[in-house]
DNA sequence: CGATAAACTTGACTCATTCAAGAAAGCGAG
DNA sequence: CTCGCTTTCTTGAATGAGTCAAGTTTATCG
């Protein structure tokens, strides 16, 4: 995490390890989720094209399905809100959403690194994973209007 | 919860404890989410178009936002789903979704009454609710896929 | 260097949800 | 009981994130 820059070179060595063919685009949207986190789609198309010059909007929802399916980048979608991507995966964080602006912020759950995963009922379902969404109000929300 | 029968008269109750006016769409409403639990708009459409005739989607859209909003109804939606609602309100229960079906069932949270919710690093953020889904595969789809 | 399957472009389309303007109806005051 | 104000409902159009489909380009392997 200390003077981490991550290049190019490292997001072509992430879609070979994944199997997936190296494009510009591709590289392109991997760049721009870890440049920012927990934006989306449209923002991303932004980032992508400033760039890269002109991709398709269809394409950057390709590539974002497919480094999704891989577990390259983690889709996560707030009531209410669209689609929105991070690079941040497999290490079992949270997030905490501002009801008022949207804002998210990255939280590891206090209860240790499989939070809740143990239902008091599971109804028969077998659960692979517990996601959690704190809701509440950001800084900036919660100053202006006290 | 048991001999408990909601009829007509209850859900005025509710309606005007809530400081909102009773009308045949509201009450239809207020009916068709406590008899169906987790449904979406459109099966909550059919089910007040089949107890009260013709009412109109934009009517059914509005009820259920301001039932939300006086907190008779909550409002889920899963990533991926289209709104979802139930009437289950103020016992802090959290939900097992199927990936595969999209079937939802609830949970209480195996860690108490308010569970994860002082998140180890809330970044400011004033939290009010944290909100649990808990992802998997229900009996059916996991019996037919193993 | 081809061949071939995967990825990208273009453009149309879906569909849940919202917006807007006018008609109807609940409900408190008189 | 009914008047009038305000909320709610109806009708119909619009929005917009996301998907589908057909055809072209391109990455990768032999």
């Amino acid at each position: 995490m200390f003077g981490n820059v991550t290049t190019a070179a490292d997001y072509e060595q992430m879609l070979r390890g994944a199997d997936l063919r190296v494009t510009r685009p591709r590289v392109a949207v991997l760049g721009a989720v870890h440049g920012l986190p927990h934006a989306d789609t449209d923002a991303i198309i932004g980032a992508v094209r400033a760039e890269e010059g002109d991709v398709s909007h269809q394409a950057v929802y390709d590539v974002l399905r497919a480094l999704t399916a891989v577990g390259l980048v983690r889709r996560i979608q707030p009531s209410g809100s669209v689609a929105r991507y991070e690079a941040r995966v497999g290490d079992n964080h949270h997030h905490v959403v501002c009801r008022t602006c949207g804002a998210i912020a990255d939280v590891d759950c206090a209860v240790g690194e499989v939070p809740c995963l143990t239902a008091a009922d599971d109804h028969g379902f077998v659960i692979d994973e517990a996601e959690v969404i704190y809701w509440g109000s950001c800084p900036d929300c919660s100053t202006a209007r006290p």
